[in-house]
Order: structure tokens, then sequence, then C-alpha cells
DNA sequence: CGTCTTTGACCGGCGC
DNA sequence: GCGCCGGTCAAAGACG
């Protein structure tokens, strides 16, 4: 209890850090658009490299904003500074643009350092069809396409952030048109991360080797804090479901039961060090 | 043998 | 038109 309650303190302490950090974030992208809004009277600015402008806002977004796309079918949980930077920017482009923008969204996965895999299990079964190194980023470029159906348009691009080694940011385009795969198998899949509102939560339950990494964000964010960060308000009971959900996924999980039964049978050492790292 | 990954080749968009 | 660059294809190999 000692150790959950100082975890909280820390963890209250990192989002009040990231409220100041999305914050100072904010204010200065509105000074730079309003900056750059005076010194250029065109219209759209800049169309030169519209992928790579895209590519570059969402290396802004390594703040542990972590998204998964499953929530995302019709962009209305998109509130991350990404989204929200470019929904910005395409409220003066074509609505063609909006629509093939609305079906892109973002997921930043912490992950081992020293694992090159470029894999992030979100529960729906890829195909890797091409790796690429790009120009601004000197990790490779993963491409992956959906093969649990056929016909599933979804892409996905993973590579690892330029700032932070241990960030894997996962690009979706498209949509699903097929149900969840994990909705069938609850247990084929070792790493999860959801997200409710501006409240992120990630879990990887690494069942290749004995450690265990949580990788948790505050679930509790007081009113205070919640109205800072972009004023949306979570249900009382989105709250209890996701509490729900994080319990069941983690008594799912073999090695977690594992090290629960090793800890109670004392043979479990706590590390501080892993839990300081988040 | 079927499926998946790897990786060089190829293609199309874009800027000059 | 040419070159650069990101994205995709497809043959070959790995793997269970």
């Amino acid at each position: 209890m000692e150790e959950l309650s100082r975890v909280s303190a820390e963890n209250k302490k990192l989002t009040e850090m990231l409220t100041v950090m999305c914050e100072n974030y904010t204010q200065l992208r509105n000074q730079l658009m309003e900056h750059t809004s005076k010194n250029s009277t065109g219209v759209d600015n800049t169309p030169t490299s519209r992928k790579r402008k895209a590519e570059s806002s969402s290396m802004m977004n390594i703040s542990g904003n972590i998204k998964n796309s499953n929530n995302n079918t019709n962009g209305t949980e998109n509130v991350g500074p990404s989204e929200s930077s470019s929904s910005d920017e395409d409220s003066s482009k074509k609505p063609k643009e909006e629509l093939i923008k609305a079906k892109i969204s973002r997921v930043h996965v912490r992950t081992e350092a020293s694992d090159t895999s470029l894999i992030v299990k979100d529960g729906y079964q890829w195909r890797k069809y091409g790796q690429k190194v790009t120009r601004d980023n000197p990790s490779p470029r993963a491409y992956f396409k959906c093969s649990f159906a056929p016909t599933c348009p979804v892409k996905k691009k993973v590579q690892r952030s330029i700032e932070d080694q241990s960030i894997v940011v996962a690009t979706y385009e498209g949509e699903h048109n097929h149900s969840h795969p994990s909705k069938l198998d609850a247990n084929s899949t070792s790493n999860r991360s959801m997200t409710l509102g501006n409240v992120s939560c990630s879990t990887t339950l690494s069942s290749s080797g004995p450690t265990i990494t949580l990788d948790l964000t505050k679930p509790n964010p007081s009113p205070q804090e919640t109205r800072s960060l972009r004023g949306k308000i979570e249900a009382p009971e989105m709250q209890h479901y996701f509490v729900e959900q994080m319990a069941s996924q983690l008594t799912k999980d073999p090695s977690f039961k594992a090290a629960i039964a090793a800890a109670i049978s004392g043979k479990f050492v706590q590390q501080n060090n892993q839990t300081e790292k988040w």
C-alpha cells in the first residue's frame, strides 16, 4: 500500500508535468501559428511535402500520449496533440483531405530499447510487406497490412521515435471492416494499450522474459487536472469500466499470475528501479 | 507445404 | 526531364 501510494504520488507529479508541457506546447503552437499567419498572407501554408510535415508533427507528440486505434473508428476520441494540431490546420483545407486524415491515427508505445523487432501488438493480425529507411529518421520504418481479413484495407507504419529510441510510433491508416480479433481470443496478445479520453494507460506484459513492465498513467486525475488538459470529463462508469478492463486483462496474463504467486510466496524481489522508471 | 519475413527493385508524386 | 523520396511489389528464404 505504501508503494502504491508512493507510485500514485509520482504519477500525479508526472501528470502535472505533462499538463504543463501540454499547455506550453499549445501556447507555443498558437504563437507559431500567429507568427506564420502574420508573415505569410497565403491561404495554405507551404503545400510542399505534406507527408513530411505530418510526420514532423507526429514527432512532437512523444509526451506519452498513447492511443488505441480500436476506439478511433469515427475519430471522435482523437483528441491528442497531433490530431488536434492537424485538425486545426485542416480546417482551411479541402474536405477530401479532411476525410483522409480522419482515418489516420497514431499510437505511441514504449518498448525495450534493445528490441529491434518493430512489432506493436495491438490485437490485430498484421503482415509485414515492406521496410524502408527514411530520410528524417535513421531507424527503419516497417509497413504492415491487416491480414486478419483479406479485404481489410487498414495499413500500419511502425517506426522508432527519433528523439526517444524506446518509443515506437505506429501510424494507422484506414478503418477495420471486421471485428477486433481480441474479442474472440483475449489471450492472444500480451501487449495492450488503451485510452479513455485523454487519460492514457499502457500495459506491456512481457511474457518472453522474467520482467514485467507496467506503463501506467494516473487513471483518475483531479478535476482541476482534467479541466486543465482538454476539458474532457470522464463519466464515472467509464472509469469503472476502465479499471475492470485493466484488472481482467492483468489476471488473464499467465506471467502476471506467476509474478503474483511468486510475490505471495516470498520469492518476489521488489525492484524499485523498475517502478521508478515510470 | 503453407505462411510469414526479408529486401532489392520498381513505381509514382513532387520539387527543381 | 531528372533526381529524390516514400510507399509497394514480389521473389527468395526462413520457419513451423
